[in-house]
DNA sequence: CGGTATCCCGAACGATACTG
DNA sequence: CAGTATCGTTCGGGATACCG
């Protein structure tokens, strides 16, 4: 629960004299994460799994316009990062259930604080966005 | 403000019987702020543009692995969002000043949360691509 | 100094068809 | 039901060269 104060560790150390080395960027873990999360889908799949376990075709009908394809791959990227618990209902026909794991569960509460940014800024960036076309 | 109970607004209704509609999604705001902010270098540039101001090359050699043309275009976009101010000064040879708009300063509250829950928790992500290498 | 313009590559994404 | 396979397109991003 640190603040405002933004310093991620040993990426940005100093004003100016210090450039961000190419040996310690190399991929940054903030931007890594924050690239699959700003992904086209994940944020909508972590949001609805916050809610509740959804199996494969619920969230497909959930979200309507995600392809079979993007689906899958979202989840399988997800679950591979940790966020996402897969289980498999052996079943027929088969079931599997998706469902958040207790990370997913906390990076819900961050995730939410800048979800909340947006919709009190949508405005403002819309209108920034307007007055530059 | 709000919190663990994240609600996008006419995003994600209720928990089954509300599908995401094509309509209302067409791009999610808070998606497609996730989108920009999670392309490869707007989070270092709005980082560092949040320690003090920059000039274009200040931040060229401050980055060091990043093109010309991408940053460039990393400025240009946050700027086109109200995120960054650029100023340009008509001196010979000009310059051009780089800043956080009052509006980029408090993005940097919750993207310094999310960089905060990252740092805490990229462990537990690094261990989970592993295991499921 | 602070950019544009051009070319190119690989990854992300989407549509469609098929399957255990 | 819950996928995989294949294909084609779009887009982000890097390299290079040039310009006011």
């Amino acid at each position: 629960m640190s603040g405002t104060d933004m310093d991620v560790p040993s990426m940005v150390r100093a004003p100016l004299p210090s450039p961000v080395p190419a040996e310690e960027y190399e991929q940054c873990p903030v931007t890594d994460v924050l690239r699959r999360v700003g992904d086209k889908w994940s944020v909508l799949v972590i949001v609805l799994l916050g809610k509740r376990s959804y199996r494969f075709n619920e969230l497909h009908r959930g979200i309507e316009t995600i392809s079979q394809r993007m689906l899958t791959r979202t989840l399988r990227g997800l679950a591979a990062d940790g966020l996402v618990h897969r289980e498999v209902f052996p079943t027929v026909p088969p079931s599997v259930e998706y469902s958040l794991t207790p990370l997913g569960r906390t990076l819900l509460v961050p995730l939410s604080a800048l979800a909340d940014w947006v919709v009190q800024h949508r405005a403002e960036i819309a209108a920034a966005r307007q007055s530059r076309s």
